[in-house]
DNA sequence: CATGTGGTTGACGTTAACGTCAACGTAAGG
DNA sequence: CCTTACGTTGACGTTAACGTCAACCACATG
């Protein structure tokens, strides 16, 4: 049996779990959300009757999961690197696919972080240009302001 | 006057340009993903007559589309770096503004890379992991082998 | 001239990833 | 017992980023 105190909730063996909204504030998404995950496969909380029950292990998958968000992969991508990661490491034909595909992974991992390489070069030029003509404009006006202040004199 | 020789097209000033299926092609997109990217204000072909002419310059901006749409991107993100590096560098509170934008975009960036590299390790324990399991397997094969070898003489 | 190739606009369809809302259940607290 | 907070399922709405299709235009070629 679980039992409600507030928000949270914990079990009989002490491990600390949470309800949905509790989840949801935490991590900044919605309820609606974390049921669409489960409905894709990506969460599997354990019920107290109806109730969505999260524990520390779902915590890890959703933190999984919105990484991969961030890393702009689809909710499918995000099953399909869970399906990799759970596999269980069977026969030796699956283990070579297995590695391949991780491989593969790999790939585009580190092509994307090539883009974002390039991309934070570019921005470093822009940023250097936008600062030069920043030091051009305040050099401007130093000027004007040791000119109005001499001519006071 | 451009001229139209088979795919591609020259303009009278000897600079390459292309066509709207051309420059697909060699993208790996649709025309009618160009079309939305310029509807989106990503991209301003000239015209002949109502046909796109496409030059190098547009060239330069598909490719940053494209690197944009792999770090996952929205197309109005896109617009709204373009927006910043094609700011007119003006006064000096523009200039301020846009630097701090710059700085923003950086630290999405740089967090954007932090998650890769977690993945990267990620993978790499998983796929250590499986090498593992692999050579107990193939360890396990060359016993039998080298038994059967044995009970055979 | 007919046909093919490649282009145009415009309208509508589709998919993913949620948001929104209705109708209802359930436990705690006053 | 009534209210309040929190949860449930189910259905429908929405937005972005295209795909698909129809109807049309323009040029080159046999």
């Amino acid at each position: 049996m679980a039992k409600q105190t507030g928000k949270h909730v914990e079990t009989d063996d002490g491990k600390r779990s949470w309800g949905i909204g509790e989840l949801a504030r935490e991590f900044g998404i919605t309820s609606r959300t974390l049921r669409v995950y489960e409905e894709e496969g990506l969460l599997d909380p354990q019920r107290d009757g109806t109730r969505r029950i999260y524990n520390e292990r779902n915590r890890v998958r959703l933190r999984l999961i919105l990484r991969g968000k961030r890393l702009g992969w689809s909710l499918s991508e995000i099953r399909e690197s869970f399906d990799l990661y759970d596999s269980s490491l069977g026969e030796q034909a699956q283990l070579e696919l297995m590695l391949s595909k991780l491989e593969q992974r790999r790939e585009t991992l580190i092509a994307q972080r090539r883009d974002i390489d390039s991309a934070l070069q570019d921005l470093q030029r822009v940023e250097s240009n936008a600062r030069q003509s920043l030091r051009e404009i305040r050099a401007t006006q130093g000027k004007q302001q040791r000119a109005a202040s001499g001519a006071r004199q």
